[in-house]
DNA sequence: TTTAAAAATAAGCGATCGCTCATTTATCTT
DNA sequence: AAGATAAATGAGCGATCGCTTATTTTTAAA
C-alpha cells in the first residue's frame, strides 16, 4: 500500500480491511499507526541487511568483498521488487532517523571492518567512509532505481543484467583500487 | 510542511492556514491537492536542473564538463538545502513518474550530447547511458544526502568540504575515462 | 466441563481530511 | 462614479482520519 499510495494514501482503516481484520486489532500489536510503519520499515530493512551480508566475511579481500556485496543485494533485490521501493521510499521520508540509528548499528561495525582491512593491505585507498560509501554503492542503487521503475531516461527501459552489473562492478573497482 | 512532515502530514487546510489565506483561495491555483504537490515539485526541480547547467556546454571536454556538473549540483543544494529534500523525498514518491518525464526531457538532450561527444573524443569509455548516469552522479547525490542528515555512519556529522567533493569526483573520472 | 486469560471485534468517538459554494472584497474599464 | 470582472473569503459539507472502549469470541489450563 504505501509503496503503490505512497505514505499519504496510507491509513490504519484502510489497511485493516484490507486485511480482513478489525481496526482495533492492529492496536494490539502496534502502539499507533507509526510505530506499525516504523516496525514494517525495520523488519524489511534488517532482512535486506542480513542478505547483503550473506556468504561475508570482513576479512575477505576487498574485490572479493565488494562483489559478493553487489551480488547480494542485487539479487535480493530483484527477487523483492517491492521492497526496493519501500526501502527507498522510508529511506526518503521523514521517520527515517528514528529507523536508521536501530538497523544500522551491527552493519556499521562489520562494514567498517572491511574497509580498514582492505586499507591496511592496499587493497583499497585510503579514504573517508562517507566517501567510500558513495563512491562504492550509491552507483548500484540508482541502477537498481532505473531498473525497477521500468522507463527513466528516453528509449528502452533498462534491465539490470549481469553484464551491466559486472561493467559497472569494473568501473567501481578501478576507482576504488590504488595505482 | 512535506520534507519536515512528510506527505502525510501535508494537508491543505493546514497549509493554507500557515499561509494565511483561505482553502478556496489554493483551488483558484491548484486544480486540487495533487496539482499543486505536483507543480511546485516541478518548479523546484526546474529550477535545480536550470542550476547544474550553468555555464555549461555539451561541446566542454568530459573532464571540465563533469565537474562543472558536480559543482553546480553541489552549490545549489547546500545553498538550498530544503531543496534537496524535498527533491529526493519527490523522486522517491509514488508521484514521481507524473513529475519526472516533463522535466527531463530538454535535459536529457543535452546530457545524452555532452556523453556522446566525450565518447566520440575518447574522454569517456564506451558504456549504457544508465551505467554512466550511475557511476557519475549517483556518488555526489550520496555525498549531498550524507551532508544534509548531518549523521549517518556512527562518528562526527560528515561536511560536503571541496576536498572531500574533489576526492570524490577524481575516483569518478578515474572509474570513466579510458585507461 | 468449567473457568480464567488472551485475542479479536463492531461500533463509533472527535478531529481532520480534501474540497465547494454563496458571498464579499479588490481591481480594472469606461 | 458606475459597472463589470477577477480574486479572495468564511463557513461548512460528507468522508475519512487515527484511535478507543465495551463486548464477544477464542484459546488453554484445571
Amino acid at each position: 500500500m504505501i509503496v503503490h499510495e505512497g505514505l499519504d494514501g496510507f491509513g490504519v482503516n484502510k489497511l485493516a480491511r484490507a486485511a480482513g481484520v478489525s481496526p482495533a486489532t492492529l492496536y494490539i500489536y502496534f502502539k499507533d499507526r507509526e510505530d506499525l510503519i516504523i516496525q514494517v520499515t525495520l523488519r524489511v530493512t534488517q532482512t535486506m541487511l542480513e542478505e547483503s551480508l550473506r556468504d561475508f566475511d570482513p576479512d575477505m579481500h576487498f574485490e572479493e568483498g565488494l562483489r559478493k556485496q553487489w551480488h547480494n543485494r542485487a539479487s535480493h533485490f530483484t527477487r523483492n521488487p517491492l521492497d526496493v521501493e519501500f526501502i527507498e521510499k522510508m529511506r526518503y521520508s521523514h521517520l527515517y532517523n528514528k529507523v536508521s540509528v536501530q538497523v544500522y548499528a551491527s552493519f556499521k561495525d562489520v562494514m567498517g571492518k572491511f574497509v580498514r582491512n582492505a586499507i591496511e593491505r592496499k587493497e583499497l585507498i585510503e579514504l573517508p567512509f562517507e566517501v567510500y560509501w558513495s563512491v562504492a554503492f550509491a552507483p548500484l542503487y540508482q541502477l537498481i532505481k532505473f531498473h525497477t521503475q521500468e522507463k527513466t531516461f528516453g528509449h528502452q527501459p533498462f534491465k539490470l543484467t549481469d553484464e551491466s552489473m559486472e561493467l559497472a562492478l569494473q568501473l567501481v573497482l578501478k576507482a576504488l583500487k590504488p595505482a
